[in-house]
RNA sequence: GCCGUUGUGGCGGAAUUGGCAGACGCGCUGGACUCAAAAUCCAGUUCCUUCACGGGAGUGUGGGUUCGACCCCCACCGACGGCACCA
């Protein structure tokens, strides 16, 4: 449905946006100097994964705002860096490949002369001899270079984890977890059984401790930091070590609370723990047995999510608390997770809701060891004084914690621990269109890096990549690339798992900086003088595989020298989701999704981008609306009247001459704007545009100065329109570089104020006064007003507040 | 369940440090222009009450602090996002 009905007018979007957008390519109005006497800025946008289905709506919110900023800021004499770029890898090329029959390679192509064409119509200020693209092999080179580094580290390694593996699907294929649904692939139900697998992985925990630390100095929205701290998960406490009955072993458990090691009553060994065949005894062999069975069968989704009434058996064998030689029967119980701490625990069911589900369920021994709450009824796990505890009498919680540690310490039963709940990073994809592993595995079961001079190790051309069915990357298909002979005819194979998408946006803001670097990712003197990035959008989709993932590479390359910057992105901003009309989110099978292309079309470009900054708040999810839209077109057309005739001729009535009545919005209107953009609050700095527009139209002559003036203002915002009515006054010439306006500060008080009236805090009338009025008068002028009078009649006043140039309050009763 | 964000007219949203709630836009109403319509320009538009001046209520709910609260504090309710047996 179209609202705005496109008349024969004088704006026309179509003849401008075509003409700037010409001429800025023309002039390479907006490449970027290398290093100069500027202070830098550097706005980076998220760049996009480059799908068939082109731009949506969502896209150019974000990448309006860092244009909006990086517009300003060349105005303003700063060297400006906004690059952008293709995040090309991922399955979704693959799989349209397959369907298809044509090369990966080929239709990334195609889809980023897309959506490099349909960001070009969205009049964005890109230096685009920087952009760019995650398969290019120049570009990859330095992905499998910065492996290779982390490997030569130890940051690298293969281990076997326990993956998701469905067989019937796609002739067998690995999938993610949250791919997983009941036990099912989401796509055809089909089912997944845990298998171990041999996969790549990232130290990533080695950086757990700075990765949470650093991010206090960000200036980072709130949520998204404290999403990745609570992914990270550090947790404080102890490890303990437990003795056990007629068995040389030790289990090793972590806790946070090792004040309460006198409330243990029992252990928990996790299912897979590699003590239970050791200890298990005789009699409990074959229901332990049945147990884990039962067990294994279920993801881990299925074992926390869809299980919370709690299972577990007992082992038969028993464990010795160092603390007071007491035995505890150890069971084993799929509430306890292999996967984190030591996978095993010492249960303290007084204190700990988990435990004291178990021990209800089972009539284990419950037993208090602090005071407070009624451990007949639920676990208790505030603060108090700790009983039956020896030593730990009497102590609060934090003081019997630092004394059991001591002790323990000191007894050698273990110490002070630190733990987190990340997890080292799953690095390899059983895929064919990602960075291939530069590592090769020979027959003498050793294994080498590709060396650093054959890189890039190229992803070979195929027209097979169907899975394998064996849990291998199509890439194991391709025999004249996977075997390799050395040089003493040693024969070898190469890794076929590739990267995950996560790699190459790891690192990818760096090369923006020196893009054509043969000899290393950039430049160090280069990234000096750029780094970090100034200004970072994107969505909040990222906020912690991405985010954490470019911190964790950037912190590494850190390390070695290769970056300047602990941190990559110094200032990070979230915007918001774009809602279909019927404030859902948009999809096809809703029918409410809008098209970015239509848009630019009818309204252009301008409109889109002027809408979509005055919707709302940028980091806000808001419904689109056609009305709003139209009224952002008309809007621009009122501008143009504003400023050009009916014969498309700069109107009469600019004139050099200056009579001062626009001079207060004019002034106020640079000034807000200005920091509305600094700011990101676009939404209020267009409304102010408009405010100054409407006061324009109520005078006789508008000074040239103050139209220049608004038009630089708006030019961030809508650069082609801009620049039209721009060349009305500096024909042939871009605005682009042209000084952003100033304000002059004694514009902006008045001869006379308005004071507001109150009686006990309620508004009773306003008056106008001078603004050098003393405070004696002030109050005199405001006693006698007519309506204070007749509210103050039959009152005793108490008190009179008097804030300068603003209000008076009487208080009276 | 835990953590985070958030709640303001018919709608999107403003409100600097605790000081006129509702800027700006959409929608709606009226006027000017027009033979008429569209477009445009101007004016009005939180709700109740009043011919009017004015008065009363009002920022999710209930309390509190203050001369004064959308803003600060306490408790609760709803929406959105994240995590989810993490010992």
């Amino acid at each position: 449905m179209i609202k705005y009905k496109e008349l024969i007018m004088a704006y026309n979007h179509k003849t401008i946006e075509k003409k700037w957008q010409n001429f800025w390519d023309k002039h390479e109005t907006f490449k970027t100097a290398e290093k100069t006497d500027k202070p830098k800025f550097y706005a980076l946008d998220m760049f996009p994964f480059p799908s068939g289905q082109g731009l949506h709506v969502g896209h150019p919110e974000g990448y309006t705002a860092t244009d909006i900023v990086s517009r300003m800021k060349r105005a303003q004499g700063f060297n400006v860096l906004h690059p952008m770029g293709f995040d090309a890898f991922g399955l979704p090329t693959e799989q349209y490949a397959m369907k298809t029959g044509r090369f990966p390679a080929d239709i990334t192509k195609e889809n980023v002369a897309n959506f490099r064409k349909q960001m070009k119509s969205l009049g964005l200020s890109y230096d685009w001899n920087r952009e760019v693209n995650t398969t290019d092999p120049k570009y990859y080179k330095w992905t499998q270079w910065i492996f290779e580094q982390l490997y030569k580290r130890g940051l690298a390694y293969e281990d076997k984890i326990m993956v998701n593996w469905a067989p019937d699907l796609l002739g067998g294929t690995v999938v993610a977890n949250e791919e997983v649904i009941d036990g099912k692939t989401e796509r055809g139900g089909f089912p997944v059984y845990r298998v171990p697998m041999r996969q790549w992985v990232l130290r990533i925990t080695a950086y757990a401790d700075r990765l949470i630390d650093d991010l206090d100095d960000l200036d980072w929205p709130e949520s998204i930091k404290e999403q990745q701290r609570n992914w990270i998960g550090r947790s404080v406490g102890a490890s303990v070590f437990f003795d056990i009955e007629n068995n040389n072993e030790k289990i090793e458990v972590f806790t946070t609370r090792p004040d309460t090691l006198f409330g243990a009553s029992y252990m928990v060994l996790s299912p897979e723990h590699k003590l239970v065949d050791e200890i298990t005894t005789p009699a409990q062999q074959v229901a332990v047995e049945e147990y884990r069975k039962a067990i294994a069968s279920k993801s881990d989704l299925e074992r926390t999510d869809l299980n919370k009434d709690k299972t577990g058996i007992f082992t038969g064998a028993y464990a010795i608390n160092p603390v007071n030689g007491e035995k505890l029967p150890i069971w084993i119980a799929d509430y306890v997770l292999a996967s984190y701490g030591t996978g095993a625990i010492m249960a303290v069911p007084a204190h700990d809701t988990r435990d004291y589900e178990f021990a209800q369920k089972f009539a284990l021994p419950i037993k208090a060891v602090i005071e407070g709450g009624d451990i007949d009824k639920e676990a208790y796990t505030g603060d108090g004084k700790h009983i039956n505890s020896d030593f730990l009498n009497g102590l609060d919680k934090t003081a019997a914690i630092e004394k059991i540690i001591v002790w323990l310490e000191t007894h050698n039963r273990g110490a002070k621990k630190v733990n987190f709940r990340l997890r080292d990073w799953i690095f390899s994809r059983q895929r064919y269109w990602g960075e291939p592993i530069p590592v090769i595995n020979w027959e003498d079961g050793e294994t080498t890096l590709v060396p650093e001079a054959e890189l890039p190790l190229k992803l070979p051309y195929s027209d097979d990549i169907k899975p394998t069915g064996n849990g291998e990357s199509p890439l194991a298909n391709i025999t004249d690339w996977v075997n390799v002979v050395d040089e003493n005819g040693r024969k070898g194979r190469r890794e076929t798992n590739t990267m995950p998408q996560w790699a190459g946006s790891s690192w990818y803001f760096l090369r923006y900086v020196d893009p054509d670097n043969q000899t290393a990712l950039a430049d160090l003197d280069k990234l000096k003088y750029w780094g970090p990035v100034d200004l970072y959008v994107g969505g909040a989709e990222h906020a912690v595989l991405h985010l954490l993932y470019a911190r964790f590479w950037h912190k590494f390359l850190y390390d070695l020298g290769v970056v300047p910057t602990k941190e990559p992105f110094q200032k990070l901003v979230n915007q918001g989701m774009i809602l279909g009309e019927n404030h859902e989110k948009m999809s096809k099978s809703k029918g409410n999704v809008v098209n970015p292309d239509d848009i630019v079309e009818q309204y252009g470009a301008d409109t889109l981008r002027l809408y979509e900054m005055f919707m709302g708040p940028l980091d806000q999810s808001i419904a689109w609306s056609e009305d709003g839209l139209a009224g952002s077109r008309r809007w621009l057309d009122r501008v143009w009247r504003l400023i050009m005739d009916d014969q498309n001729k700069l109107k009469a009535n600019i004139v050099d001459n200056n009579d001062g009545k626009l001079a207060k919005i004019y002034n106020e209107t640079v000034k807000k704007v200005t920091s509305d953009y600094e700011g990101l609050r676009f939404n209020t700095a267009i409304s102010q545009l408009m405010v100054f527009v409407n006061d324009a139209y109520k005078v006789e002559q508008l000074p040239v100065a103050y139209i220049e003036g608004f038009i630089k203002l708006l030019a961030p915002v809508v650069p082609h329109i801009a620049e039209e009515l721009w060349s009305q006054f500096h024909p042939d010439n871009s605005l682009a570089y042209a000084a952003w306006p100033t304000y002059d500060e004694s514009k902006l008080v008045e001869d006379e104020i308005q004071v507001v009236l109150q009686v006990n805090g309620k508004v009773r009338g306003k008056i106008i006064v001078a603004a050098d009025i003393t405070p004696e008068e002030l109050e005199k002028r405001a006693l006698a007003e007519a309506n204070m009078q007749k509210q103050l009649a039959d009152l005793t006043i108490r008190k009179v507040i008097n804030i300068k140039n603003k209000l008076i309050n009487v208080v009276a009763n």
